[in-house]
Parts: C-alpha cells; sequence; structure tokens
RNA sequence: GGGGGAUUUCCCGAGCGGCCAAAGGGGGCAGACUGUAAAUCUGUUGUCACUGACUUCGGUGGUCCGAAUCCACCAUCCCCCA
C-alpha cells in the first residue's frame, strides 16, 4: 500500500449501527491514524446523542477532526465537506499520522475520492427557490422539460419526479453556463492523489442489523435523547429546512416533544427511519466498487470484533 | 334483554352486484443517487406453468349467468337503550 507520490488514507464505511465508530478507533490506535468525520450529521455541535457521535473519551483517545465543529444553522454542503477533508488530511499527513475517515454519509466519501471540487460547488439559492415555485405551480413535468431542452443527457439520469435533483442540475447550469453532464463526465474518474482503504463493516443477516438499530435507539432514549431534541427545538434548529434539521431522530421525537404524539409512537417511527436510512446505505456502499466488504455475523460478541479488525488491519496492509 | 354498526390482502383503509387480486397510505423488498444526502426519488409487494390460470375480502350455507359487495345463520368486536 505504498503508494507512489500518494498519500495513503483509509477509511470505514456503512450502514448506522453497524459498528464503525469502535472499528475505526481500533484501527486508529493499531494504525497510528486520526479519525476525519464522514457523516454530515456529527460535524454539528449539540447534537451528540442523535447522532451518535463518538464520545469525549473516544475523542480523547483517537483525534477526531470534523467532528462537532459547527453550529448546527449554518449551511454546510458536500462542496464544503471537501474542502474541509482535503485540509484534514493534510493536517494529519503532515505530521507523519494516518488519515481514516469514518462515517455512513456515502456522497461525502465518494466525492472526495473522486475529486473535481471545483466545478459543483456553486449555488444560486434565489434560483433555486425559483425553481421550486415553478414546480409547485406547474408540476414536476415541466421543470423536468426545461432540464430536457438544457441538458438532455443529464435529464435521462434523473427522474422527473425527483424535484431537488433536477432543480440541482439547472441551478449548476444556470451558475456554470456548462452543462451539468460534461462537468460530471469531467469528475467521473477517481482522484489520483489519494491511495486509499475502504472498509465496510456489514450484515448478511438483515435481521441482526435491525435488531442493533433498535438498540441503539433503546440506549439513545436511556441517554436523553428527548431531552436533546427538547433543547435543539428551544434553540431553533427545526424552524428552518436546514441539513441539521432533516437528521433522523430529532425529527421523528418532535412530535412528542411538542406533546403531538405518544412517545411510544414516535420511538417506532425513529426506529422505521432508521432502519430505512440504513437499507439506502447499504444500497449506495454495496454499488461502490472501492468499498470492501467485511462481512459482520454476531450482533455484539468480542471475539467477532477482534476478528473484524483483524482482517480490516490486513487489507491496511496488503 | 332490546336496537344499531363493524369484520377487506403484512398493517391502516377504500370498495357496496360484473371494469376487483381488490384504490390510497404505511411497512417490507429491490434500486437510483456527481456537491442541501440522516435528504430526494423510482420499481415491486396473493400463488403459479405468469399477456393466462388458480386461491383470497371473519365462518358456513344460499340468491344470481356472475358476489368482497345481496340474503340467512354462526363467531368476534364496538356503540346506544335497558
Amino acid at each position: 500500500m505504498t503508494g507512489e507520490g500518494k498519500i495513503r488514507i483509509g477509511a470505514v464505511v456503512g450502514c448506522t449501527a453497524s459498528g464503525k465508530t469502535a472499528l475505526a478507533i481500533e484501527l486508529a490506535k493499531r494504525l497510528d491514524g486520526e479519525i476525519i468525520c464522514c457523516d454530515s450529521m456529527q460535524i454539528y455541535k449539540g447534537m451528540d446523542i442523535g447522532t451518535a457521535k463518538p464520545t469525549a473519551e473516544e475523542r480523547k483517545a483517537v483525534a477526531h477532526h470534523l467532528t462537532d465543529f459547527l453550529s448546527p444553522d449554518v449551511p454546510y454542503s458536500c462542496a464544503d465537506y471537501v474542502k474541509d477533508a482535503e485540509k484534514a488530511v493534510e493536517d494529519i499527513t503532515s505530521r507523519g499520522k494516518f488519515p481514516l475517515f469514518c462515517g455512513g454519509t456515502g456522497l461525502y466519501l465518494d466525492r472526495f475520492l473522486k475529486g473535481g471540487t471545483e466545478d459543483g460547488a456553486v449555488s444560486l439559492p434565489e434560483y433555486r427557490e425559483e425553481l421550486y415555485k415553478y414546480a409547485q405551480t406547474h408540476g414536476a413535468g415541466a421543470l423536468y422539460a426545461i432540464l430536457e431542452q438544457k441538458d438532455k443527457e443529464c435529464a435521462a439520469s434523473v427522474h422527473p419526479n425527483n424535484i431537488k435533483r433536477v432543480a440541482r442540475a439547472l441551478e449548476i447550469i444556470e451558475a456554470t453556463g456548462e452543462k451539468k453532464s460534461d462537468i460530471d463526465k469531467r469528475n467521473s474518474r477517481m482522484t489520483d492523489k489519494y491511495e486509499s482503504v475502504v472498509i465496510f463493516p456489514y450484515f448478511n443477516d438483515r435481521s441482526l442489523l435491525y435488531s442493533r438499530i433498535d438498540r441503539r435507539v433503546d440506549k439513545m432514549m436511556a441517554d436523553g435523547l428527548a431531552d436533546e431534541t427538547e433543547r435543539l427545538y428551544r434553540d431553533g434548529v427545526f424552524v428552518k429546512s436546514s441539513t441539521a434539521s432533516q437528521a433522523i431522530g430529532y425529527k421523528e421525537l418532535l412530535p412528542y416533544v411538542l406533546g403531538e404524539d405518544t412517545l411510544e409512537n414516535c420511538i417506532e417511527k425513529l426506529k422505521t427511519a432508521t432502519r430505512r436510512y440504513a437499507k439506502r446505505q447499504l444500497t449506495w456502499f454495496s454499488s461502490k466498487e472501492y468499498a470492501q466488504k467485511v462481512e459482520m455475523d454476531d450482533a455484539n460478541g468480542e471475539k467477532m470484533f477482534e476478528d473484524i479488525v483483524n482482517i480490516s488491519e490486513k487489507l491496511f496492509y496488503c
């Protein structure tokens, strides 16, 4: 794995509740590494229980970057992440340490690995707003028709109903004056800057993952997730459609906090939402050729964990 | 004891004689994703030898060319009067 002039990086990615954090911390210790958070929610301050952020002790044991550094009301995008992650890698390697990403936000890692930061990092909030209004009054099909006209190739890869992505494509075209499909083609290759090993712990037995999710949610509740939700609500985190306000956990528990639904119902919805999220992550990472599956088949056995660490470690030394 | 209302596919819930394997939603399963991603979106969801056949709409029996839909009885639940 000693790349010629390339920077070596590692990553532990995968579904929520699959044990990434513990695995990454153990690996970082053995590889003399530091962890870079690759999670769109753990970056925010004050969102600790709901995002299953590494504990203070864990963060003391291994240095963490991009964890718990942003106020929830600050807009943050994938483009920002890629820039910040590049800086973090530079910082870590300059001190002779090994950068190890850990998190479940597949897109963030994907964009980091594939590069192309300069092009898509554009944003025209007012224009975006306009597009949404247009879709609302004229229908998703009408908005899609515009994209078809401006960039047929891009349109072909987006479903007409997916207003969010249709609008984003139009926004990029408007901002750059270039077809989005052309920009994408330029950025489709893996960047040659890094030599990476990406570990993807996964459960062949879905029910195992799901029971881990249930247990994790129960633990979050015991740890005070409802109070955390209430605090964030009072701080106004949920009033606008910020990234932070989309986090699973808080938005499911909010009806309970506001007295609009029972605790029991909300917890069930939270578990369901988490399961569905895990499935989306599974689909995403399974399709990534760079993610190496490492099978987990024991829900919480220590021995199994030891095995996984050993397997993962080997992948880094190959 | 008397009167009324329910019972639908995994769940909720429409359907009230043919166009019903049965709307819609949820959940499940599968998938997409190139910068708002813990988001957004798509497909699928009775069985099979799958442009057709078979089995389903609490149970049993009827009416009818034809029933989830009409009738009778039975079972369970809910409401009202006693």
